[in-house]
DNA sequence: CACGAGTTGCAAACGATTTGCAATTGGCGA
DNA sequence: TCGCCAATTGCAAATCGTTTGCAACTCGTG
């Protein structure tokens, strides 16, 4: 029911978002942490455009957002999603979150709910074995419509 | 195990895809022939381009290509995915096939392996329960290196 | 507090996809 | 079988999301 252990614990693996970005040589800089902060408010995933209208006002460039939204992905911060709509979307995840969740979203809102087992798991070790396929991984992503928008 | 019951049966729902088409007033236009043709041919979901490309040369627009691809998505006779590289990809849909389907894609090579069962349905009913969602349907899709290219 | 690597804004480039419009064509009815 | 008309196509331009080059700017360390 809990299948991946966070490896937190050593110290230098620690907790704010400035640490998680000097750990890389990386700068908070005001863009990013408005960004982080407005990404942490929100519960379901954003597009880039999105984030960019919810910065206090003009706060920095849609290219700036792009370029910070690809950062905090490459750094584990942020988990990127792609629905098929048009644009990509992007969530928080919290330090020492599993960054392997299937989600349930909203097809209205776009709301999303954390699905914290991966009974897929079972699953995909049978795939594996029938498939011949090696490095195998999967997605799985619910959708419907949230409890508010019904 | 076999989760979906075609509903084919009744003589107008019939097989051929020219018959497919009319049923919704559409034609079989040289251009639509072939493009069914590449992707009955090929195992694996492929791009616009990629269909455009593997045309009898200069065969038709790229712009027809998405033209009738959305057309055939919209039949049902093709279906769409999204693997979150810049671009969508499609695969043909057997007449009497069930759309839904999880599939094994190989990251390398992008062809495709249907995965007959649909287990996951257990797990959603869960989910539906828990959540309080409406309507929920969900998408599994498998990564994975196919012998071929390992 | 000054310096330099890392960032940002701006505008232009890009690739995928869509669209307007005039010319063309498939399929049904006469 | 022939002709008509709605459906379709080609072409080029428009859109949309995303990326990038470059000069100006800024965070964080020495």
């Amino acid at each position: 029911m809990q299948p991946v252990a966070s490896n937190r614990g050593s110290e230098s693996d620690a907790c704010c978002p400035h640490t998680r970005l000097r750990r890389e040589s990386k700068k908070l800089t005001g863009a990013r942490r408005e960004i982080l902060r407005v990404l942490e408010k929100e519960s379901r995933p954003l597009t880039n455009k999105e984030i960019f209208q919810l910065l206090p006002q003009g706060r920095c460039d849609l290219a700036t957002v792009y370029r910070s939204i690809q950062l905090l992905e490459e750094l584990g911060m942020v988990k990127k999603f792609v629905f098929g709509d048009g644009s990509a979307r992007f969530a928080f995840i919290s330090e020492g979150g599993d960054a392997h969740r299937h989600h349930l979203v909203c097809t209205s809102c776009q709301k999303i709910v954390e699905i914290g087992e991966c009974i897929v798991r079972e699953l995909e070790e049978r795939v594996v074995a029938r498939s011949n396929f090696k490095a195998v991984t999967h997605r799985l992503e619910f959708f419907g419509v949230c409890p508010a928008c019904q």
